[in-house]
DNA sequence: AAAACGGGGCG
DNA sequence: CGCCCAGTTTT
């Protein structure tokens, strides 16, 4: 992994930002991209959150983007541009919580903070035959006293990273590589044949399912309108297809024309049945996405956002520089398809 | 302490 | 389809 070839605290915060909730293999271009157009902290401070985010779209959980470029004008106004050295500095830093400070410390600076991320916890739990839930804090506190007692403080940066690979190649969440574990003698769950249910992990709640339904109004230069979502919500940041959330009792053509009025002040004329429909999950909930063509009447001039963002107007071939969630960039795929026809 | 927050891969 | 992933922030 590239962030294994340098000692640069900044390049080694990208990647363990990028891999927060988000495998190797995942965010591995989105890290040779990013680091490529913003080698350091202060070409990342001095860009624009819109060039970030089209950089990070694809990879989600946007707010790890927004933060950082908030941490990177940090480190320019409060640390001369040069990535800090202090662990309370770090930990600082917009974005940078007890994990991400640990490894970038232990890694960048051999200092002995031991990282407890999802492996470490499974490989500590499995080795102690620890059967709490380790969704609980309490679980977590102590699973964190076994590591810091565990560490090789004179390579912690080493072992961490040791740890946590054992943990995504070997000590595996489902039937895990024990005859290949260098661990497999002191492992208790191995032992007592408990790795099939440790780590225990209470149930999760299961996630609610919504339809959505947006409106693409075309103008007769076949510009589309697109809207900004605000930079503190979900996606914050990011474009979409102006549209909302199915209410109870109404059809869909009906929730494009009660969301583009709400959102829009327009009134629009919807077309009678979707261009395109996709489905997609996020972390705590999952829709239908519902696309429909729809075309302002002759009064609705100017679309203006009620909440104060941007709205722009935006030919197909451009629809590629604005950043989409993944559910709408299906469907500037399909709009841009049409076009090639 | 619990909820919010994306997207992809796997069995 | 449910679970998991190199977590942090907000409530």
């Amino acid at each position: 992994m590239p962030w294994r070839n340098t000692s640069d605290p900044y390049l080694i915060w990208i990647s363990e930002i990028m891999l927060q909730q988000t495998r190797v293999d995942q965010a591995l271009p989105y890290y040779e991209r990013f680091t490529k157009r913003y080698p350091d902290a202060a070409s990342l401070a001095s860009s624009g959150l819109d060039e970030v985010l089209r950089l990070w779209e694809g990879l989600g959980y946007y707010s790890r983007a927004r933060n950082m470029h908030k941490a990177a004008k940090q480190i320019v106004d409060e640390h001369d541009g040069s990535f800090p050295t202090d662990y309370q500095d770090v930990i600082s830093l917009r974005g940078v919580g007890p994990y991400t400070a640990a490894a970038v410390m232990s890694i960048a600076f051999n200092y002995p903070a031991p990282v407890v991320d999802g492996n470490v916890m499974r490989v500590i739990s499995r080795l102690y035959h620890i059967e709490d839930d380790i969704r609980l804090q309490s679980t977590r506190d102590r699973i964190e006293i076994l590591a810091a007692d565990l560490l090789d403080r004179a390579r912690p940066g080493t072992f961490n990273q040791a740890v946590m690979e054992l943990g995504a190649t070997i000590c595996t969440p489902r039937s895990p590589a024990c005859h290949d574990c260098p661990l497999q003698n002191s492992c208790q769950a191995y032992h007592r044949n408990r790795t099939g249910d440790i780590p225990y992990k209470s149930p999760a709640k299961k996630r609610p399912h919504h339809h959505i339904a947006v409106g693409v109004i075309r103008d007769a230069n076949n510009r589309m309108l697109i809207s900004r979502r605000p930079e503190n919500a979900m996606l914050g940041g990011l474009w979409e297809f102006p549209g909302g959330k199915q209410e109870p009792g109404e059809s869909l053509r009906e929730t494009v024309k009660r969301e583009l009025n709400e959102e829009l002040g327009v009134r629009v004329m919807v077309e009678k049945k979707p261009f395109e429909v996709i489905r997609h999950a996020y972390s705590h909930f999952t829709i239908t996405l519902h696309a429909f063509f729809a075309e302002l009447d002759g009064l609705s001039e100017n679309p203006e956002a009620r909440n104060g963002e941007p709205v722009k107007w935006v030919a197909p071939g451009e629809l590629v520089r604005f950043a989409f969630p993944k559910a709408n960039r299906k469907i500037t795929e399909k709009l841009v398809s049409y076009r090639a026809k």
